[in-house]
DNA sequence: TTACACTTGTAACAAATGTTACACTATTTT
DNA sequence: AAAATAGTGTAACATTTGTTACAAGTGTAA
């Protein structure tokens, strides 16, 4: 088992090298192990632990009530679940999360977190700096998605991946207008109109910007 | 100063009444006032420190790179304002904050903060359960702004607040526009043609059910 | 009451997006 | 290499929403 991971995990990250193994010695875990294309959770499921995923990736999304899927983000190794959801009242996973490849990951009982909180103060202090970054996180989703125009997502969503004029697409266009919350065709749509209109060029993922005023510009109106 | 309300805080909740008082004298906090109208925070501003509405209500609002306003919520005293990003690494507001009553907070430093959560366990839960609470708000937030239509996002809203057929909408509809991110003659129009299709009826902010099949449909279609 | 600000209803039109369908390409898997 | 799977481009059309403008309603304060 790659335990060794744990200790790389963001809620780990500030613990000091000596007094690691105690850490280590002192949680109570178990591991799990799941396959790609496995459910490892999903919306609705309780919360009952924290689970943290040490090897593979996984993706989270949301099945809208009418079914659409809303992809919210890929997580990789290691990284914790849904952590900020391990103390709230209603403690249900707020998302599908699915195996993106083979994974490990191992779980740990709320009380034994809780221990580690109160007596730990770099985990602590770890643990709500992480929980603090998911909040923004989901902040930063919901301006994003508060964007109207679909012109306006590509726009910010390319902004912010590039580079002296290059960006890349991190993702297939499938998948691009999951995250983004709108129909596949639609997104190819403005994509073309963007090239025809010559704001960028686009091969295969990637891409550069032709015309920045014009690009922040779709910023600004969508 | 109605710091006693400070203990009625959710953050606070639970710290038994025998403990209350030396908590408060822990506490190091400066109370600031605000007027009707007047902004608390603004989105950027860097949270140096936990603000704790004691008296008052304010709203919180994302201003979008295009300008339009997204309504994210009110908040009644005595709740802490955006107490999950003071531990984050961009320790930014979010939202925009706008007093809309006269308003009392105090502000308490991280350092305080950080002590009494290492050394008063009530504390920690209380502001864990917090915290995570919020996170489960946005994520529902962020499923509600998924929604795609109008309609649909009316339908949720109302069957949320239906009890024996009645409802209110609990803001105006130029509010309530707003808080779906949707401009204000649309809303209206959908509210128009729900009414036509005699699946509600609307009298001021009060209406009713008619038809609850057809409701639940439009969150199924929408 | 009058005046004012705020809210709502509505219409005509423009713009954006969704839907469906199909051909085509790229990438894996066998 | 062949087959299967996933991803892309695009067209025609329906639907939804935004925009703008104006009239009418509501409540509040002078």
């Amino acid at each position: 088992m790659d335990i060794d991971n744990l200790i790389l995990c963001p809620i780990c990250g500030n613990i000091p090298v000596n007094e690691r193994d105690d850490f280590l010695n002192e949680l109570k875990f178990k591991a799990k192990y799941f396959k790609k294309g496995e459910w490892i959770a999903q919306q609705g499921d309780i919360v009952k632990a924290l689970y943290i995923l040490l090897k593979g990736s996984v993706k989270a999304e949301m099945i809208s009530d009418a079914g659409t899927v809303l992809n919210i983000e890929t997580i990789n190794a290691p990284n914790p679940l849904a952590p900020a959801f391990l103390f709230a009242e209603n403690n249900h996973f707020p998302v599908d999360v699915v195996a993106l490849e083979d994974c490990e990951i191992i779980v740990i009982s709320k009380e034994s977190i809780m221990k580690q909180l109160a007596c730990n103060e770099m985990f602590l202090q770890g643990f709500m700096k992480f929980n603090s970054n998911r909040a923004h996180f989901l902040s930063e989703r919901l301006k994003f998605l508060s964007t109207k125009t679909i012109k306006g997502k590509l726009a910010k969503y390319i902004l912010a991946r590039t580079e002296n004029m290059d960006f890349s697409l991190d993702m297939s266009q499938t998948a691009l207008a999951e995250y983004f919350g709108v129909a596949r065709p639609s997104l190819s749509r403005s994509l073309s109109e963007m090239i025809d209109d010559e704001i960028i060029t686009l091969k295969g993922k990637n891409g550069k910007v032709l015309n920045f005023t014009k690009l922040r510009r779709l910023v600004t109106n969508g």
